[in-house]
RNA sequence: GGAGGGAUACCCAAGCGGUCAACGGGAUCAGACUGUAAAUCUGACGGCUCUGCCUUCGAAGGUUCGAAUCCUUCUCCCUCCA
């Protein structure tokens, strides 16, 4: 195990804010094993790189041998975490839940050891707790405290409706932390205001105040916006091995380092060697490519990453045509068809009209061979493999 | 309830009677270059049976030889007043 310094450089890599660090630093002294808290909300089970980066801290803990509690806001969920902008989410049934419970476990223990997780639903103390103990609880807080909050401060300002149940979400989480005694809670930088709610209550219980650290949101494949499912900038973990290399491979120079600090496990001072490599004239590709594989790697396995490595390099560097591009049959009423048609129908492109200018750009491949003739035709019992830019391919059969 | 302002292609945003399939930016896609699906540069970016034709500028009508641009009604959004 490290020492104190090296673990809290670990714990802090790629953070964005850690409160209090004297009272971590106090208990890491101590050598006893931390408790250390997250809490998920059962929404959203298809996990991206983005939603890794917390989980990656979590391993971070886990590796320096603390006692990471994995926690599934099972009742919370139904309140709906108010922070950010949308008003109501519809409350998702029993069955749901735990579904996505199940979903998100299977996701998660990829990078985190499943032996070394204790995963909590957050329903089992907060069905004990009854509607007296929830009004006790709510009597711990008070609603100009609740306003301090950003998001609710700016609503209320802007007479936007705030319904009394959103102002217990932020308390039920910190409550969450006094039933699980934690030590620590991590969450995202937006998180903030509810970890520290944690804080006080846990005084009120007379628990030592929890530490609380914060992740930064990671930006999506642009670099500017934050990754998510909707701005289609993302990297899910169950994309095949290919699709995550070769989306990784498309980040910016730049923003690949941000992705060593918030996703690789590569050590440190590793990382600051592939910088100094890089500044000294390694081509960033090579560095990039270790990132992809280690990524890859993680959540599809070793053999996986050495293919989509080879595929990557057979398609990009020596124009290969992959092994697993799709066949597909194309009826001809005539006998004849022409190449427009042939993009269009296959899918390749999504007009003609996108089909001829594909062709005009020099876009367009028939086995291999660009083509510039767009009045090609193909006939019955033509077959041959279809290529539009560097990417797209279908091997065409005509009948 | 009253008074204004706005709705244009994937997004932002010009245009205010003909030369508009509609300036510009972003996103996207293609090409060049590169040991990258990086950066940079160039180009494309409604559809089709493509030297032409068809359908688009919130919706429906109308005026006009001709409308994204003018008129009428409707729908939705925003701001101010009550």
């Amino acid at each position: 195990m490290l020492g104190v310094e090296d673990s809290l450089a670990l714990i802090k890599r790629g953070a964005d804010e850690l409160l209090v660090e004297s009272e971590l630093v106090e208990r890491l002294k101590s050598g006893r094993l931390l408790r250390i808290k997250a809490g998920f909300d059962p929404t959203a089970p298809d996990l991206h790189l983005g939603h890794t980066v917390l989980i990656n801290k979590l391993r971070h803990f886990q590796d320096l041998g603390h006692h990471v509690m994995f926690l599934i806001g099972d009742f919370t969920g139904m309140i709906g975490d108010p922070t950010g902008k949308n008003a109501t989410r519809p409350p998702l049934s029993r069955e749901q839940i735990l579904a996505n419970a199940e979903t998100y476990q299977e996701q998660v223990f990829k990078i985190l050891d499943p032996e070394k997780t204790e995963v909590f639903f957050n329903s089992s103390w907060f069905e004990a707790l009854g509607a007296s103990g929830m009004v006790r609880l709510a009597a711990l807080h008070t609603v100009a405290r609740m306003l301090e909050r950003d998001d609710f401060a700016k609503r209320y300002r802007g007479g936007q409706p705030i319904a009394i149940h959103e102002l217990l979400y932020p308390l039920c989480q910190a409550y969450d932390s006094v039933a699980m005694k934690a030590d620590v809670e991590l969450g995202g930088t937006d998180q903030k205001f509810n970890l520290l709610v944690g804080r006080e209550l846990q005084k009120h219980y007379g628990q030592p105040p929890q530490c609380v650290l914060t992740m930064p949101l990671l930006e999506g494949l642009d670099g500017v916006n934050k990754m998510s499912k909707s701005l289609g900038n993302y990297v899910g973990i169950n994309e095949p091995p290919r699709e995550i290399f070769g989306k990784l491979m498309s980040v910016s120079d730049e923003l690949m380092w941000r992705y060593f600090d918030l996703l690789s496990f590569r050590g440190i001072e590793e990382v600051a060697g592939f910088k100094r490599e890089v500044v000294s004239g390694r081509n960033p590709r090579d560095i990039k490519v270790l990132l992809a594989q280690e990524i890859v790697a993680r959540f599809h396995g070793l053999k996986s990453s050495v293919d989509a490595l080879a595929d990557f390099e057979a398609r990009f560097r020596q124009g290969a045509i992959p092994d697993d591009i799709p066949d597909l049959l194309l009826d001809s009423l005539s006998g004849v068809l022409g190449i427009a048609q042939v993009l269009k129908q296959s899918g390749l492109t999504s007009s003609t009209s996108e089909a001829l200018r594909m062709i005009e750009q020099g876009g367009v491949k028939v086995d291999g061979a660009k083509i510039q003739d767009k009045n090609l035709s193909f006939s019955t019992r033509d077959v041959f493999v279809l290529q539009v830019g560097k990417r797209k391919f279908a091997r065409i059969e005509i009948r």
